[in-house]
DNA sequence: CACGCGCCCTAACCTAAGTTAGCTTCGGAC
DNA sequence: GTCCGAAGCTAACTTAGGTTAGGGCGCGTG
């Protein structure tokens, strides 16, 4: 897995050589970045576009009162703020999980990427879309499943993305977040996170110890929480 | 207000006389449609893109138990399914609220516009963030406001909107939901809707009768449900 | 090596919202 | 003009999940 960021698009896009030789190379500049500090925050100007290379962040607002909504979680090959390159200002802010390596792209050179290279530009429209289509799953996973079936869901859906940057490890994989963070993500309490986590694995369904998730059975946890990864638009349809 | 789609348009991005007048005559096909029936469903290839003139339509899932959850709330000037010219497969339905005008646009003169005219593809790029934008605020409102809150912010949201496309007379809209619409949009039990409702009746705050959603206080309700404009990205910033 | 802190875990209690079951009102169809 | 169905409304009861208040453990740092 060289390039996570190519292997998620040509899931859905082809990309010629050339392509993938200009975005290659539009990726050379890397930062690096740890839990705790926020790689953007809301209402910042961003003068570059930033890509996931390495590691988890994740996107959130929070509330006057302290509350706090995590809204996507950014894996390697995700974009944090493609937006920015049209909508100029942040309307939320990005947070880190693990120690992550983003690429920094500036904006000029989205627009010049967007204007002169249409399989490109079409590239980045269906990760967009992609996304848009992830979150609405999100509001349908808040909405209507209990907290039990919301979880399972999360976890299914994790490991298809992660699968396709090569993250998947037999059935497990490195999940950096705190109770507390999956309580913000799925509209929960920790309280309620902790307790939900402990039926889970009394029943056998996964392991999570150490940052490392286990699904046992994926097909029963994609059956009892309604997964169907459709949504992810993984197979070009 | 003569076309919702491009006063909309124009509050985010410069439109030129020329990309006006195109966007206009690639308008002309309308189709009309009545509450009952789905716009488009899920797992539908459709061949044009539609986009709302008149009336309302709303975005939505249905879970295999038969719970359903509204993702979006599509109003005049608003893209039913933009993303099919490039995803093609629909992940989900659109439905019909009142008596809608559709305009349908075949996906080939969407790729025309977009590789022809910059600046109707930075647009339809804006607009599609801007829907991002909503959709994200969605999340926060079904996850970390109580009922009350969450919907005094929907109908604060939906005057903000409205009022881009002229349609708000005072401070009243027309608001075409059931109480059971509402709660499918808020993941509420209708009967919860209703109660809340009455509080909200009971308080002065709105009045809605006879399918007429009045806000009293507009100031008051943004401040107790904590809306904040800033999402809908209404100044060119 | 001990101190602190972040994270996990647990129990007891509380409440916002769901469920069940029904009544009312209104408007359209026959 | 009465029948029917959709939408609104209400009460009584239940429950999923929130809150408060802790305890324990592992690990990074002085």
């Amino acid at each position: 897995m060289d390039n996570p960021f190519i292997a998620k698009l040509t899931r859905g896009v082809p990309l010629d050589a050339r392509d993938k030789a200009r975005l290659l190379q539009v990726m050379s500049r890397h930062r690096e970045a740890s839990p705790g500090v926020d790689l953007i925050s809301e209402g910042d100007r961003p003068e570059n576009v930033h890509l996931i290379l390495k590691g988890w962040a994740f996107r959130y607002k929070m509330l006057a009162d302290g509350r706090r909504q995590i809204m996507s979680i950014l894996l390697p090959g995700d974009f944090c703020d493609l937006h920015v390159a049209i909508l100029k200002r942040m309307d939320h802010s990005i947070g880190v999980l693990s120690k992550v390596t983003v690429v920094e792209i500036p904006r000029v050179t989205i627009e010049e990427l967007t204007s002169g290279h249409p399989g490109i530009a079409r590239a980045l429209w269906w990760a967009t879309l992609v996304e848009e289509g992830i979150m609405r799953e999100w509001l349908v996973n808040m909405g209507q499943r209990q907290a039990d079936r919301a979880m399972c869901h999360l976890f299914c859906e994790l490991a298809a993305r992660l699968r396709v940057v090569g993250l998947v490890q037999g059935s497990s994989y490195e999940f950096p977040l705190t109770q507390e963070d999956l309580g913000d993500l799925l509209g929960l309490s920790s309280i309620h996170v902790n307790r939900t986590l402990q039926e889970l694995r009394g029943s056998d369904l996964i392991s999570l110890q150490g940052g490392v998730l286990t699904i046992n059975d994926e097909a029963k946890l994609a059956k009892m929480s309604g997964f169907k990864p459709d949504y992810l638009h993984l197979d070009a349809d």
